[in-house]
RNA sequence: GGCGGCAUAGCCAAGUGGUAAGGCAGAGGUCUGCAAAACCUUUAUCCCCAGUUCAAAUCUGGGUGCCGCCUCCA
């Protein structure tokens, strides 16, 4: 079963071939740091996060670039309405996004290219871009031509001639055409600038991603990602220069992926809109898992609703597959039976929802789908779980073990329970452990004496500081709410 | 106005020709000191109309409603 994934350029699902065979490389338009990133920022970079998970499992070889572009009108508004230079506000979100991503779990790119740090190659090309008659200088501005580029267009199914008519920007007389779009901007009073050929400025607002991603990607590479918002003008304007720099027959990129938009009562969530939710917030209520297993809950093409509903529907859901997790864990202290007809089901069934899962997300990373297939695989634990438990079913090391080793790779592509794979906890949670244990063991004789009234004591007022007590006959649960 | 997308149970959500996955919520049951968890059972003909087909949620045409892009935006 080969990958398929949704081409944006062709408007259809298309059987992934890689430039270069056994190899992935992916640049994925990261954040304008000027505030703390929102949930809408984090869809992105949770989807390519499983992406590249997946495409590893499959043994790729993934290079995942991803931009800051920290020299940007808005950054530099935020520096002047602080009384503090631009470069500060970039460090502080970009230190934030980091902070905010690695708690949801999303590992880092190999590089992080800033605009900052290029500006000799974003210079190179826009001379390149001049001297090959694709852009004209104006007042010390430069401007990328579209009349001037074919396929302007061709990534959004725009017409240069309708969008000429329809423009709803107020057009600035030096431009040739409408659409034209700034590579270097002359530098204003108080702005950041840098020196250049056409006089002190800064870039554009496209072209960092064209000087990056050829820098570190080549002329042609594999995935090119972000919101669908991105598609026009920023990705229609990135293949135009890139495609009129490189003068190649072959794209500037392979596969064009977007994301679909989270959204508030239906409506986009964005900063401009000021209906967003920051990251940051949502994790004092809700823990990264959730928020993760939400995102992925839905396919990242859809839009996706956010309120605190569904949130907490998503939290409830990932609790099914936590205590899986919990009973798979369990059942490695239980003696091997060595019953081999029992092994060899298990060993089919893992099988079978390994094969499952991947078809799924082969589907252009149906991830909602394979979600549905964790939750087969987990009642099929639960199931033998109960039966070794209740004496009914032979136990057999190697049939858990499929089963344990299946539940978990689909866990670690989806990104869920580290913590209860390592086993690693903090020292204030080691400290809530041993107190937990002391508490459970006095509730213990007191259940043992038949003392229900303490005994329901403990687990009532428990349960009213968020702890979940479950009584079973192999020992006491306990879990947070 | 141009371009694109969506419409599936109370809610969320998969499903591109073969008779509707999964989750949440609800109901009944097993288990339990009681609970919880788990397990079992149970809850839909897929916005409307017309067409193609032996067969359509899935294809075509027409409607209705909603959303996004066209201006900074993940």
């Amino acid at each position: 079963m080969a990958l398929k994934v949704y081409n944006t350029m062709t408007r259809q699902k298309e059987e992934f071939i890689p430039h270069e065979a056994g190899k992935v490389k992916m640049y994925v338009c990261g954040v304008t740091p000027y505030n703390h990133p929102h949930i809408g920022n984090a869809r992105p970079f949770i989807t390519w996060d499983v992406i590249k998970r997946y495409l590893e499992h499959c043994r790729y070889e993934v290079f995942h670039v991803q931009n800051f572009t920290d020299v940007d009108d808005k950054i530099i508004k935020a520096a002047n309405t602080e009384g503090v230079t631009w470069d500060v506000i970039a460090n502080r979100y970009i230190a934030s996004y980091f902070e905010v991503m690695d708690k949801l779990n999303i590992r880092r790119a190999d590089i992080y290219p800033t605009v900052s740090d290029h500006m000799t190659e974003i210079i190179n090309i826009v001379e390149g871009l001049v001297a090959k008659g694709y852009a004209y200088i104006v007042d010390g501005d430069v401007y990328y031509s579209v009349e001037k580029f074919n396929d302007y267009g061709k990534l959004s199914g725009r017409d240069i001639e309708d969008m000429k008519a329809g423009a709803r920007v107020d057009v600035d007389e030096r431009k040739h055409h409408p659409m034209d779009f700034a590579l270097w901007k002359s530098a204003k009073p108080g702005e950041p600038a840098w020196e250049s050929p056409w006089g002190k400025g800064r870039p554009g607002w496209h072209i960092e991603c064209t000087a990056m991603s050829l820098k570190y990607l080549g002329n042609s590479f594999d995935f090119h990602g972000g919101g669908s918002d991105l598609i026009f003008p920023h990705h229609e304007n990135e293949i135009a220069q890139s495609e009129a720099f490189v003068e190649e027959s072959q794209p500037f990129v392979r596969y064009w992926l977007h994301n679909g938009f989270i959204t508030v009562n239906e409506e986009k969530m964005s900063k401009s809109l000021g209906n967003f939710f920051l990251v940051k917030d949502i994790l004092e209520h809700y823990s990264p898992e959730v928020l993760r297993f939400f995102v992925l809950s839905t396919h990242y093409r859809s839009p996706l609703d956010f309120s605190d509903e569904r949130l907490s529907e998503a939290q409830r859901s990932l609790e099914r597959l936590r205590t899986a997790v919990e009973n798979v864990l369990q059942l490695e202290k239980i003696p091997d039976t060595l019953n081999e007809n029992k092994a060899d089901e298990l060993v089919k069934v893992a099988k079978q929802a390994e094969e499952d899962f991947c078809k799924a997300m082969d589907d252009d990373f149906n991830t909602a789908l394979a979600i549905s297939v964790m939750f087969g695989l987990a009642k099929e634990i639960n199931v033998y779980y109960n039966g070794v438990i209740a004496g009914k079913v032979q136990h057999t090391t190697k049939g858990y073990t499929a089963l344990r080793e299946t539940y978990f790779m689909m866990a670690n592509i989806i990104g869920i329970f580290v913590q209860e794979q390592t086993g690693k906890v903090d020292d204030s949670q080691e400290l809530v452990e041993q107190l937990m244990d002391i508490i459970i063991e006095i509730r213990q004789h007191a259940r043992q004496n038949k003392d229900w009234t303490v005994a329901d004591k403990v687990r009532d007022s428990l349960g009213a500081v968020g702890i979940i007590l479950e009584d079973s006959p192999q020992g006491v649960r306990w879990k947070k709410r």
